[in-house]
DNA sequence: CTGTTAGCGCCTTCAT
DNA sequence: ATGAAGGCGCTAACAG
């Protein structure tokens, strides 16, 4: 079927050693040979074979990306900027979709190993330390989003504390007082930060801190539907919500839909992590943009750096941040003064009375 | 570091070879030592090297999945959908993003058959058919979505005439006579594909055909607002617009908001290709599906289904198609009567003319 | 600088 | 039913 090292040496009329030599480039060769071997390898369309390679070396030059899904936007980008980067280097990309679910999480680990990827990109759980913490020995692994608090692995995270703190002090300078917050769950590393961020704010705005306001749940839209509800439903309701949980962000959009809310006259909204449509949706909507370009490729420099010093395990593990930044557009607006007329437009409508109360859908 | 099938011998004190059998399960071995093996083998942790294995045997248990990008929504399920269904079958999904450029998707093939990939699903560009013809000899290779006409590849299609004729016809049936229609690139079989359907409807209705109100373009946004801009500067605007290109549907709501175009109050807006956040969108944008999901199945039952039949290469080649649906949501109304009373509230606002007229931005 | 010799881990004839 | 031996394609000592 396809030529072989093997057949390229006879061709050239050398042993298979040198052959081998001449095209890896170990400069071991005399340049003529090199050259003609090369030629020769081109004429005869040699491919060399990654298995039989691998089989020696111990490499397979496969990388996996593990993630949760391909539905949130930023495991998207990070699933695109990690392929680009390693195709550019030889390296193939393994994309595996975790679900977020620990067993699943360790079914894929094993199978990975056992094709002896090079290296890993992956996106813990947080439920599977230990299986992770034995297969850094032979394996280098970089997190990614979010940390394993029972490994010492290199870690490159978003920035979420401060994220959250900027959003937070964001609507607060535009004059709210109850703002709802609609987080991640708190056993994840991000859910815990964004919240912290949040409190943050609040603190140093000598606002109290009001646990009604306060919605963490799953990484799915109904969490936001399902919290929305439950925010709007207060006998206060809150004059702004923060979603800071990226997935739950559609339920909150359309909750407001049913109970015919105007954004951001009756109510501003703040997400987190950009999505395309964000910028597209009427009113645009405000969000803190994670960084999820700048994270892959950070946590993709960093896994070249320990793939290429390779063997010395845990020395230098460090852990990375990359920095959150507020993107303003539409979806929130100042309260305490009168709604702001639109730029473009002049189509006031419906009530505007500064939070909506409960009303039937 | 990992146990090898030489050490699962020695404990056991066999030899390899009798390990081997023992453990792939051919049953040329007693029952008693099998089931010992298998046991001794559990326990020392074994875990088969699929390297050596495929050094052996020329298969890797990769499958690859070359797509263009991972924005666009279809793709996003598809891989899912594909590293699912591979999983569970013991394989593992190589996903390749080749940017619907045929240079990219030439080198990313070559790579992918040097790692001796044991089965290949590809949406093609179209401009690589001799490369994938003679892939094709080698490994099992079902095209997606596309056609590359240069081949005779099993093939799994979406049934774009049908699914452009449906959008259309519904559109007709509220009463439309000047739809608009953005569509992908005519080198393309979607592309293609989808402005038969909208001409055959058009001509079952005895409209005729106007080629002012048709735009092909690339696969972006930019292609969405372009053509929209265009339509609406019109002095005879549509009174629908058929947005037969996924990826441009942002550019067209871009300029319908840019306008203060209510839709369907002043435009019915039809697209092609669910994606979430059209169901939660206002107005609940209405839309032809065009079954993704079910798509990416049938492709992963076709390439097993070769992968079983292996060697017979090109007998019984097929082409399937997966029927499109009509999903009507609140983006389309009626014309030729008043603008309905909307179910839940009454927010009528702005102009109400049954086109907008071009207005500065 | 080049050729010879060993394997990497596994499967598969070929004997027994 | 089991062992022994050879080889998949390639690289990495070893010699010369």
């Amino acid at each position: 079927m396809s030529v072989t090292l093997k057949d390229v040496a006879q061709a050239a009329r050398v042993s298979v050693s040198t052959a081998s030599r001449a095209l890896t480039g170990t400069g071991l060769t005399s340049d003529r040979t090199q050259q003609r071997l090369v030629r020769i390898a081109r004429e005869l369309g040699y491919r060399p074979n990654p298995i039989a390679r691998g089989l020696k070396t111990g490499q397979s030059r496969l990388v996996a990306l593990l993630v949760h899904n391909l539905t949130n936007a930023s495991f998207q980008v990070m699933a695109e900027v990690v392929q680009a980067r390693l195709k550019a280097l030889g390296y193939q990309m393994l994309l595996c979709i975790g679900g977020d679910d620990p067993q699943q999480e360790s079914d894929t680990l094993t199978t990975l190993v056992d094709h002896r990827i090079d290296g890993l990109i992956v996106v813990p759980t947080g439920k599977n330390g230990a299986q992770l913490k034995t297969l850094a020995k032979d394996v280098p692994i970089v997190c990614l989003v979010r940390r394993d608090d029972a490994t010492d692995l290199e870690t490159v995270l978003a920035d979420d504390p401060q994220g959250a703190y900027l959003g937070t002090r964001h609507l607060i300078e535009l004059g709210h007082k109850r703002i709802g917050l609609i987080v991640g769950r708190q056993d994840t590393t991000s859910g815990r930060e964004r919240l912290s961020g949040y409190v943050r704010a609040l603190r140093e705005a000598g606002i109290a801190r009001d646990d009604t306001l306060i919605h963490a749940g799953h990484y799915v839209p109904e969490t936001g539907a399902t919290s929305a509800r439950k925010l709007l439903d207060l006998s206060r309701p809150p004059s702004a919500i923060f979603v800071a949980n990226h997935e739950a962000t559609l339920g909150v959009l359309r909750v407001t839909a049913e109970r015919n809310i105007a954004i951001p006259d009756d109510l501003s909204l703040l997400c987190y992590e950009d999505m395309p449509w964000f910028e597209w949706h009427r009113p645009a909507i405000s969000i803190v943009d994670n960084g999820a370009r700048d994270l892959a490729n950070l946590a993709v420099d960093r896994l070249l750096h320990r793939m290429d010093a390779k063997g010395n395990g845990s020395e230098g593990v460090r852990e990375y941040r990359v920095g959150a930044r507020l993107i303003k557009r539409d979806s929130c607006r100042q309260v305490d003064t009168p709604a702001p007329a639109r730029s473009t437009k002049s189509k006031s409508s419906s009530s505007k009375t500064s939070a909506a109360k409960s009303a039937k859908v």
